[in-house]
DNA sequence: GATTTCGCATATGATTTAAATATGGGAGGT
DNA sequence: ACCTCCCATATTTAAATCATATGCGAAATC
């Protein structure tokens, strides 16, 4: 049964009339006349009791008649919905980030949430290597990460390097009171550290740092989570080195932040996603916003 | 947007590859191609992620994969319950009977029941002018009423004439003691008599009867409603005459039944539809048990 | 009651649409 | 590097749909 048919029997029906349904379908009277025909040969079916000029429903054709409403409407909600998915009214965008790249997420949810406020938003969080695993995957579209990361497989927005700031309670007794420090101010400061799962990352990029200039670093926490990190150091635990961006996804009360003078190495994020990858609207939408911004 | 493409782009969708979906639906490959390409330009949406020779389905393509089931499966049961209607093993027989001809409703209630458990009825009872206004005006497709009737609008099965019998209470004192009478046996019984609300009918029959013996009946209680009268005849309001079959489907206590041996005038009642109308499997079914019968 | 009007049905030719065959190209697998 | 598998395009063939012309019967009008 083809929806045409469909549609021509409901019309039909509707206006009581072939000739009449046939002027607001704009089509000629005879192939409507074929049309009902085959309808009811193929159904086997008498759907209307011709008598003389006048054509009412039998009962099979009530039948038919009062489910042909549900069944079109039914479709075109589909089309609109369909469409509305495609073009990113609605729809989910399953989307990553490092807890250290919380901020610019945060950033792009609130650009996506004002262009199109029907989306959802899945987030995963993770380091890079899972992240970028969850891409290929496709249990995520994009995922914003600290670098480096494989990117062969992967398309990127590279984000500007932002500078590390050293953090430190503000109940810390005997600290400098300047506003930026050097690295051997931080010798004997216990120090709290982001570490990734797996894969070489900012631990690493911190402690060769250390090593560049001599110094053997006082680590006493590794944690792969931003957010306890900075808890811990409010609670004065100890001192961190954290991208600059990440204390304005998680300000934290009772911290002093400090630039770090010497630390040549900056922190580098991207945006990733798969190469080749159908994207859905609201990924492309967050991918050209943030070529815009950077 | 048409059914086969629906069709269509599910099965590719569920074989996640055009070339086993066009085995399965035995077509060739290249048409399939062709139609989803349409299917997409049509909805202008991309359906699935073409990665060499990988389909995924994309969003929107997940969002319409989810819909389709529904529509399909509704159509799919749409044809089978209208099909079910057409043929009788579902739907709704209106028709409409004299109380005075109940039994032979009965016996075609039961009958039909048996052919066809998913019919429902609707039945109507009233006069034979109401019943036959009813029909034309499409409110019921058969009516089983007693003449006469205007036939020539109406087609009808006529009913074998059946004999109209003598009730009375059996608490009536003093009256025959056999089980068969004449009308000079009623002189003085006060009577009940079938009424119709309009035309011509048995109460005319009745009265015409009297006067043709030379008989003046006292009559009491003019009735629409056989059962009624029955009801009032075993309180021993008095006696009453009515068909035969009348006995049978209002059967009531405390009453004698007599045959009226010089009565000449016998009940006839007929199945009666629109001529040329359109008629239901159940109402075929009818007519032809009927015209089995009689 | 004759005539006109209206609406459905059929027939035939034209147009559009779908399917089949043949073929090319790109991604995986060997 | 080769072969295999699968999708896409091009062209031809078949089928379905539509339009035009026309006939027929029932209602409406005079």
């Amino acid at each position: 049964m083809e929806i045409r048919r469909l549609r021509y029997f409901k019309t039909i029906a509707d206006e009581g009339q072939i000739t009449r349904a046939a002027k607001k379908l704009h089509i000629a009277q005879p192939p409507l006349s074929q049309q009902l025909k085959l309808l009811e040969e193929e159904l086997n079916v008498t759907l209307f009791e011709r008598n003389g000029r006048s054509l009412i429903l039998t009962e099979s054709g009530e039948t038919l008649y009062r489910k042909t409403s549900d069944i079109l409407n039914g479709i075109e909600d589909t089309i609109a919905e369909v469409q509305a998915v495609d073009s990113g009214v609605k729809g989910v965008l399953k989307i990553g980030a490092n807890k250290s790249c919380f901020a610019y997420l945060l950033q792009q949810i609130t650009h996506i949430r004002e262009r199109f406020p029907g989306v959802q938003f899945k987030i995963r969080e993770g380091d890079t290597y899972t992240l970028t695993k969850e891409i290929y995957e496709r249990e995520i579209e994009l995922a914003i990460v600290r670098l480096p990361a494989n990117d062969t497989e992967f398309s990127s927005v590279l984000i500007p390097p932002e500078p590390y700031m050293f953090v430190i309670s503000d109940q810390w007794e005997g600290f400098c009171d300047k506003d930026s420090v050097y690295m051997k101010d931080l010798d004997g400061i216990p120090l709290l550290l982001l570490h990734r799962l797996s894969g070489k990352g900012q631990f690493e990029i911190v402690t060769d740092e250390f090593q560049r200039l001599g110094f053997n670093p006082n680590i006493v926490v590794e944690c792969p989570d931003a957010a306890m990190l900075l808890s811990l150091t409010a609670a004065g635990t100890g001192g961190t080195i954290v991208p600059k961006s990440t204390l304005e996804a998680f300000s934290q009360e009772n911290l002093r932040v400090f630039h770090l003078k010497d630390f040549k190495v900056q922190a580098e994020a991207a945006l990733l996603w798969g190469k080749d990858r159908f994207l859905s609207k609201p990924a492309r939408e967050v991918i050209a916003n943030m070529e815009e911004l950077y």
